[in-house]
Formats: C-alpha cells, sequence, structure tokens
DNA sequence: ATAAACTTTCAAAATATTTTGAAAGTTTAA
DNA sequence: TTAAACTTTCAAAATATTTTGAAAGTTTAT
C-alpha cells in the first residue's frame, strides 16, 4: 500500500473509531491527520486535505486545542497560525483519559454518590434493587476512577509493566 | 431523597453517561430502568415509564438482548413477553467491555496491521512520522486488547485486587 | 489611519440519528 | 377458522448534531 492511501485510511478509521465513542468524526479526522503531519499544518491546509469548511476547522481545532491534543505554532515573520500534533500517543491516551474522566466520569460519580442517601424500606424491592445497583455501580465507577488516576499519572512501561505481570 | 426521584435520577444519569459514550440514549434508560425493576416489566410498561412509542421500545429491547444484557421471559398463561436485567455488575462490564472490543476495537485493530504494511522511503519525514504514529497507536491497541481480555474473562475480586496490589 | 491578512462567530443549511405509530405479521385460545 | 392479544417492521416525522460560509472581528505592517 502506498504512503497517500495509507494516509487516508488512517483518517478514516481514526474517525469511525472516534465517532463510535462520543468524538466528532472530524475532530478525529483532524487529530489523525495531524498525527501524520511531521510539521505544522496551517488552517488552510487542514481545511484543504480533509475538504471541511473555515468554521468547521477553526472550531474543531479550537475544541482539540482544549482536549490538550494539539498547540498552536507562530513562525517568525509569518501571520498564518500552524496547528502541530503531540506525538506521544502514551500522553495523548492520559490526556483523553483525564478530560473524559473529568467531563463525564467524575459528574456521573457525583450522582452516584448522591442516590446513596435515597431513603426507603428495606423491606421494600423495589428499594433494594435500587440500593444494590447504584451501590455496585458505584462501587465499579470508583475502581476505574481510581484506575485511571493511577493511568494519568503513570509511565506507559510502567502501567503496562505492572498490569501484564499480573495478568500473564 | 425519595426512592421515586432517585429512580429518575438514576435513569437521567445513565442516559446521558451513554450518550457521551456513544451508546443510544433511550438505549441506556430502558437498561438503567430495568436495572432498578426488581421484577421483569412488560413492553407497555416501559413505554409508560420512559414515555416511549412502541416501536422505539421494541427495538431498543432487541438491542438489549443482543449486547447480552437483559432477557426475555416467559409467564405460564401469559401471552406477554417480559423482560428482565442481568443485576450482576461485573458481569454487565464485561459483557459491555467484550462487545464493543469485538466491535470497534478489533476492526481499528486490523486496519492498523494492515497500515503496518505501507511502504516507503525511511528519509522521507512523512513516511517517518505515519509509520511511528501506527506503530505506537498499534501497539498501545494491542495493551488494552489484551487487558480487555483479560478483564472479560476475570472475577471482579481476582481483577480490582490484582489491579490495586500494584497501583497502591 | 488604513488596508491587507488572517481568525472567529453564528444563524442557517445540511446531514445524521432517533422516534413515532399505523399497518403488517405472528401466536394462541376457543 | 377466526379473532383477540401481542410483536415486529419501517417509511415518514421529529429531533439532534454537524457543517457551512459570509460577515464581523482582530492583528500587523506601512
Amino acid at each position: 500500500m502506498e504512503l497517500a492511501e495509507g494516509r487516508q485510511k488512517f483518517i478514516e478509521a481514526w474517525g469511525k473509531l472516534g465517532s463510535e465513542w462520543g468524538i466528532n468524526r472530524t475532530m478525529a479526522q483532524v487529530h489523525a491527520l495531524l498525527l501524520v503531519s511531521p510539521e505544522a499544518l496551517t488552517t488552510e491546509e487542514i481545511m484543504a486535505q480533509l475538504s471541511i469548511s473555515r468554521g468547521n476547522a477553526n472550531m474543531t481545532l479550537r475544541d482539540l486545542i482544549g482536549w490538550g491534543l494539539i498547540e498552536k505554532q507562530h513562525r517568525a515573520g509569518e501571520r498564518k497560525e500552524y496547528f502541530y500534533a503531540e506525538k506521544d500517543v502514551w500522553l495523548i491516551a492520559r490526556q483523553v483519559a483525564q478530560e473524559r474522566k473529568k467531563r463525564e466520569l467524575d459528574p456521573v460519580l457525583k450522582v452516584l454518590n448522591e442516590l446513596g442517601n435515597v431513603k426507603g424500606d428495606e423491606k421494600d424491592p423495589k428499594y433494594k434493587t435500587f440500593k444494590k445497583s447504584v451501590t455496585d455501580i458505584n462501587k465499579l465507577a470508583k475502581n476505574v476512577d481510581r484506575t485511571l488516576t493511577t493511568m494519568v499519572k503513570a509511565e506507559e512501561s510502567w502501567f503496562w509493566g505492572s498490569i501484564f505481570k499480573i495478568f500473564k
């Protein structure tokens, strides 16, 4: 397979995976494009390569910066802004884990904790089932939370090394 | 907080989390409703409790069965079908992990492996950057894959126990 | 101060996803 | 049979999300 075709396939696959996991397809594609670009790109280049509008490119790039996945670069003597993606995949994974934890898991944990205070009759099957499901999900979510927190702080080789030492 | 309010909050929170993670909001809500229901429910009851149409309920319930999260139950002398949710949260988590791995991660791993065969000039920065990103993502994805495979086979207490023994 | 170069905004349009509900299909009891 | 009870289907409608692009805004050089 040729490089150009490979790049295209990569961008498509990344976009598809993103959309299946609740991340805007275009955002994932712009990120993929920057990941395979050795040099920083301008908005114009990104628009052209992915056939997207200026507005879409601008918003998407802003979001990616908000996720901590890309950065703006300036070049001496030039007005244009260039965008460059962090290439360290473990750093990217940790960044995504951290952001999603903050935006999505933490709010749910908050609700689950509140739901621990729901009062009711211990004899009532409805109450018992509610309690059990909420408590069990809360425990699971806390374990996931704790693991993500560890991951976000960890070195890649240490993290996987530790995991596979046990999961051999 | 009262039970009725708690149930409502739980269903909403679960629906929101689902939609953020690429799972249809209604599907997550129906699942949440069944999770807090001690008894199996009929389509009619689910339609009423969540104010959704018959068609929507039917499709959603079919999907949930496809995910292995609920089952149909029949009662002697009754024509109606009842739906009951598995309540073991660890089993649910493993089931979801297994399905999403199969539907989403495995296809991407296949593409990433194919992209390992892309030919090019080792001196070309474009080629080098492409190779590095694809290779690194592939390694990460394989580690995730391996961890999920272990998780899907594991007992809950063993799994978390092992993780936290190291991540203390 | 002006204007060219560039970026941002956001209402409207396009697209994608979800939901509806009536009709068609199926099963069971009599 | 037949008809009541129940389930499934799917085209159309509703809703939600994404994208567009022209206008407004900003920055810089002169």
